[in-house]
DNA sequence: CCCTTTTCACCTAGGTGGTAAGAT
DNA sequence: ATCTTACCACCTAGGTGAAAAGGG
């Protein structure tokens, strides 16, 4: 079984409609105090930040076999075929027309896979290492999805058979999950402006944006 | 087989009798804006930091069995049974009596043990979360030194026995190395103040303490 | 006197949304 | 009009040696 951590924050967001920035550029690296350079065109080591999500995606575990290996994953299916906007006037996603192409289907493996049962339930697990990008020739493995649609995180444990030529990834040795609060909007910068307030009173890295007290 | 990676910095480092710094304390935690806490005091979340070797440990390792399972992990030895000082008028270390009594004898495994060869091989090993102290009381796991003692790293490869009930640990499963030029002695204190200078023209954390330009 | 511990400024490394400018 | 990008200040998190203070 898999029960989805921080919930009562994934329920909050879900409640104003979640949004996820993605974004498509490369990180950028600054030589010591003058200018800026694109990483990549210089010797520096490889780049990739794209967007994490927020909240994160974590689950607790139970009910594995403690000593058999699982391969933990994630993939993003559309939630439905269109395209979205933003009415401002309204403060409301509206449809704007069919879904554009279909970006590249990814998954991200937990990068702990594989590991036994036990290490997996031993603690919460984090997709923290996730990232988003717009970027359809994205060559750094991130997940691909398409701004202003609508996504649902699936995850999903996968029993490693030990058999020899045993079915690669055979539908008996899969369970997967979908937390109906975790569908979110993919967008290139915030909408909703009760989403941006949320993502700054809730993200400890956004803290040089909040006007009042953390709450304790 | 095993290559030691930044052989010539090591080197380098040896040839001036390399130091590694020792630490008990443990992490110093800054509330917003104000004072100074204890971490542990607090409900801050688990400190540990107690201190990185520098040079890093680093292994290129090569004929593994890239299916099999292997256990990567570090120990230290004392190098001799006695206890040194630094004089600082001959810039030299002088025998200074017997040593300590041993501290407990711990190993460190690289936490992506256990792993493919395949995985291993791929790029090089970094002993990067190890850290030394000299608390023989730790409780965090760490590495115990006795300051102003030498030690000797040694790495070993474990190969994983898939039959059950095989001895653990059996010697024919070993593969052991020792890198003379990784010798250190365990200080408190930087002495020989050329190791001081090495370290800080070497450690990009220590860029801070640079007088002059960064080498290209 | 010699060694250890504490505290600090200064880094590396990278995750935030804001803002203004650019693109379509 | 809508979306995207570049750049920024401001954070989190934690790895440096210096310097001062502490301890036997």
């Amino acid at each position: 079984a898999a029960r989805l951590e921080m919930g009562s924050l994934w329920e909050e967001f879900n409640r104003l409609g979640t949004e996820m920035i993605v974004t498509k550029a490369g990180r950028w690296v600054r030589e010591r105090g003058q200018g800026v350079l694109r990483a990549g065109g210089t010797s520096f080591p490889p780049p990739s930040p794209r967007r994490r999500m927020f909240p994160t995606f974590q689950v607790k575990l139970s009910g594995l076999d403690p000593l058999a290996d699982y391969v933990l994953l994630m993939d993003f299916i559309p939630l439905d075929d269109k395209r979205y906007r933003y009415a401002f006037h309204s403060s409301s996603w509206l449809a704007a027309g069919r879904a554009d192409p279909a970006a590249p289907g990814r998954v991200h493996f937990h990068p702990d896979s594989p590991a036994k049962g036990a290490q997996w339930m031993r603690q919460i697990v984090s997709f923290d290492k996730l990232k988003l990008t717009n970027n359809l020739l994205d060559d750094n493995g991130h997940i691909i999805l398409n701004s202003m649609h609508r996504y649902q995180p699936r995850f999903h444990i996968v029993f490693v058979d030990p058999r020899r030529d045993s079915e690669r990834f055979a539908h008996q040795n899969f369970k997967s999950f979908s937390f109906p609060e975790t569908q979110f909007m993919a967008v290139t910068a915030y909408q909703n402006h009760r989403i941006t307030q949320l993502k700054i009173a809730s993200n400890p890295f956004a803290k040089g944006f909040r006007d009042c007290d953390p709450e304790p």
